[in-house]
DNA sequence: AGCCGCGTGTTCAATACCGAACATTTTAAA
DNA sequence: TTTAAAATGTTCGGTATTGAACACGCGGCT
């Protein structure tokens, strides 16, 4: 890519993330953006077509290297010493935990449940198809159903651990997560 | 000015400036700053003839606004209230005390030299027309060695002010410069 | 109703930047 | 001294950004 496009799409990112951890997603004004990113009106829309496209670029650049490194897919697989059944979690967990591109604070801020939507969505893709977990389901449900109850106890554990201020650790609060989940 | 031209005109005084807190000027490189600027080379040549004349146009920009008001030509006369005799010095010390775009960096750097020179050209051309300073010079010296001198006292004593870490106060290295240049 | 301020999104000619190549000079090693 | 590597400075076609204007929608105000 472009050194001047990608100069301005990080200036634009950041920026917007700033706002975000200040005001809510529908308070902000392409305007604020703009002027804080220091570009100008017509770079803002050569980029995104609207304010909510850049939101969801945005996730999609938050959310897909740490999914991409969990999925196995990314070219940095093996970071982290976890890649045993059902660690995927852990993975993530850690990843968050580092805090990359500000993910904490964008999870945790007055819009996160948008981030919290697409995080969600991006973890039911992810483990619709992971052999090992889809394993752990119990006779009675179905597997949609089960997948769903997963993601959703593992967001709202990550919602818990953030608002926290993560005062346990990655493997401590994913210990918490197997078990309220009941995968182990 | 453009925007661009000033975001690129930025990132390279920024660079430069990180870099001669690392290493001397001789042993930077084009090549280096405008890796760290990340501009372009043929934006850094846009900008700048050679290495030398970046040096000038940051030192011209370092010094200006604070010769600027001291000479009482700038918008912002009056910021600090020490508009009486002999205090544009107690003026200039305050303004490195606030550190302005790193000054106090570039003056204690390696190669603050450079620096110095410029500063103590800049403060000759100053103080050879300030009539209040003159008045002190002693019927046995000339004007131009009486202006030297107090120059070359005040470049030191700045030097020294930061080589301590500016232990003391604007206000009183002020009084030291003064006494020790004869100046009261 | 009409008006106004504000935010959105679009257009376009001018221009600064890019990147990659190039010739030249300097530096350092063989 | 010869050679290679590194740094300097230049060139140019292609492109992203700029800034300023523009039309439009929308809620508040008189």
């Amino acid at each position: 890519m472009d050194r001047r496009q990608r100069k301005s799409r990080e200036a634009i990112f950041a920026a917007f993330t700033e706002l975000l951890s200040q005001k809510s997603f529908n308070a902000i004004t392409v305007g604020e953006i703009i002027e804080r990113a220091d570009v100008g009106r017509a770079t803002f829309y050569a980029h995104f077509e609207t304010k909510d496209f850049l939101l969801k670029e945005l996730c999609a650049e938050l959310f897909c290297h740490i999914f991409d490194a969990a999925s196995g897919v990314g070219e940095h697989r093996h970071i982290f010493d976890c890649e045993e059944k059902g660690e995927v979690f852990l993975h993530l967990l850690r990843h968050i935990d580092k805090n990359d591109n500000g993910i904490c604070t964008l999870l945790s801020c007055q819009s996160n449940e948008l981030f919290l939507h697409y995080f969600k969505n991006s973890l039911l893709a992810l483990i619709e198809n992971d052999g090992e977990i889809l394993k752990m389901c119990p006779e009675r449900l179905t597997k949609d159903f089960f997948t769903n109850h997963v993601c959703s106890v593992f967001v709202e554990t990550v919602k818990w651990w953030l608002s926290r201020g993560k005062s346990v650790s990655a493997e401590e609060i994913n210990d918490y997560f197997l078990l309220a989940a009941g995968l182990k």
